[in-house]
DNA sequence: CTCAAAATCCCCAGAATTGGGGATTGTTGA
DNA sequence: TCAACAATCCCCAATTCTGGGGATTTTGAG
């Protein structure tokens, strides 16, 4: 079955190439064109395309909002930003907002079609340029990383049953253990941990990604 | 002028089919070979390499301990990780130890030859599975979105007081109120959010940056 | 001004957590 | 082989949370 894909972007004739492009290229098919977000968010439905072509510079709701909304109303649906947009902001947003890729316009379409592969196969795709980007992005963003505390297995294991939420109670049932184990455990975490609460340890686990 | 590239890798077979592989590819060569991160970081110096393809699983220093050294010496130096660990954490360690690049073992030689390429170009490459993980990744430490649990200031501020581990008591103090203020807040703010115990309102609200 | 939302306070009872004690059984590295 | 460590289990008492009820006062937007 080919990949079928929806496109959303202004300009009619790029429009239209790339519908012309997909088409005519074996293993892809698209049926479905939108010349906004609003109009795209209206009509679209099921069956859902495989996934969607996304301009950002688009007249009324902008590309961005146009994936969070998508994506809250599909969150399975694959969303593919095609832009001229490369600053960080834009791509930041778009990629917290749920896409799977981002392309940039001047990509030749073997990339593209490669990317939509790609993604159609369940990875994401960016344009080398955008990869350095998301790199030195996510580096910007990166937590510190600590100290190790030296957990070990179980406690490890204990403390991620702590951090979904879990009580003694639930926790010793999840591994077949007496509540009194799991007190202890928990103890000895507190005292690797230095804090006196769940709320604390389950506090300091995520900020130091200790789970 | 051809890509030089340097190999760090204890598997001898494995070094040597890359670099017979790369040498045998024309704009490719590969003239430094090493088995340790320990023995790259010694002998590795000027002309340093275009890039150097680093195993993970080494004897001796893992391959991100190797790369934050070699990035620390050599800012400007490219470092492509190429491994089979697909893990988040060891794909978040090894990015923001300054990798430009992560593949998989499994790739075929053309994806290296690829991603060396780009990466020389100043661009950064992955797998499209591993992009799929780091997008996923980026999303978790993004920082935050805006109200979409509409707590009101109070609870929020209370929310906070949870997060840095603090009991209905320390709180009452430290915001002046009785503990029973506190007590129909956080009832309120599990509502809202959904949970029923301290250690999910902090967990939820660490993960969705709501403080 | 007026009304709804926010913020404040109170009681109760069952459940859960915390911090002290202990103890036994394996495993494992020196 | 033996000590250190991980993992398991038990008791007790004080404290803290949780989930139901209520209630009143402040505040802010229309």
């Amino acid at each position: 079955m080919s990949i079928s894909v929806a496109i959303v972007e202004d300009n009619a004739s790029i429009r239209d190439g790339i519908a012309r492009l997909l088409n005519a290229t074996p293993g892809f098919r698209c049926n479905q064109k939108y010349a906004s977000c609003e109009e795209a968010l209206q009509s679209i439905k099921e069956p859902l395309p495989d996934i969607v072509l996304m301009d950002i510079g688009l007249d009324g709701m902008s590309g961005i909002e146009g994936v969070r909304r998508l994506k809250q109303r599909y969150p399975n649906l694959n969303v593919v930003m095609l832009t001229v947009y490369d600053d960080n902001e834009r791509i930041f947003q778009s990629l917290c907002s749920g896409a799977s890729g981002y392309l940039l316009k001047n990509s030749s379409p073997e990339v593209v079609m490669a990317a939509l592969t790609e993604v159609h196969r369940g990875g994401a795709a960016m344009t080398p340029s955008i990869a350095k980007k998301v790199l030195s992005l996510f580096r910007s963003i990166a937590p510190a990383q600590t100290e190790s505390h030296n957990l070990t297995k179980r406690e490890t294991e204990i403390l991620e049953h702590l951090v979904a939420g879990s009580s003694y109670k639930m926790i010793a049932d999840a591994l077949n253990l007496s509540i009194e184990t799991v007190h202890t455990h928990i103890k000895r975490i507190y005292g690797k941990l230095q804090v006196h609460s769940k709320t604390e340890a389950v506090s300091k686990a995520l900020r130091q990604r200790l789970v």
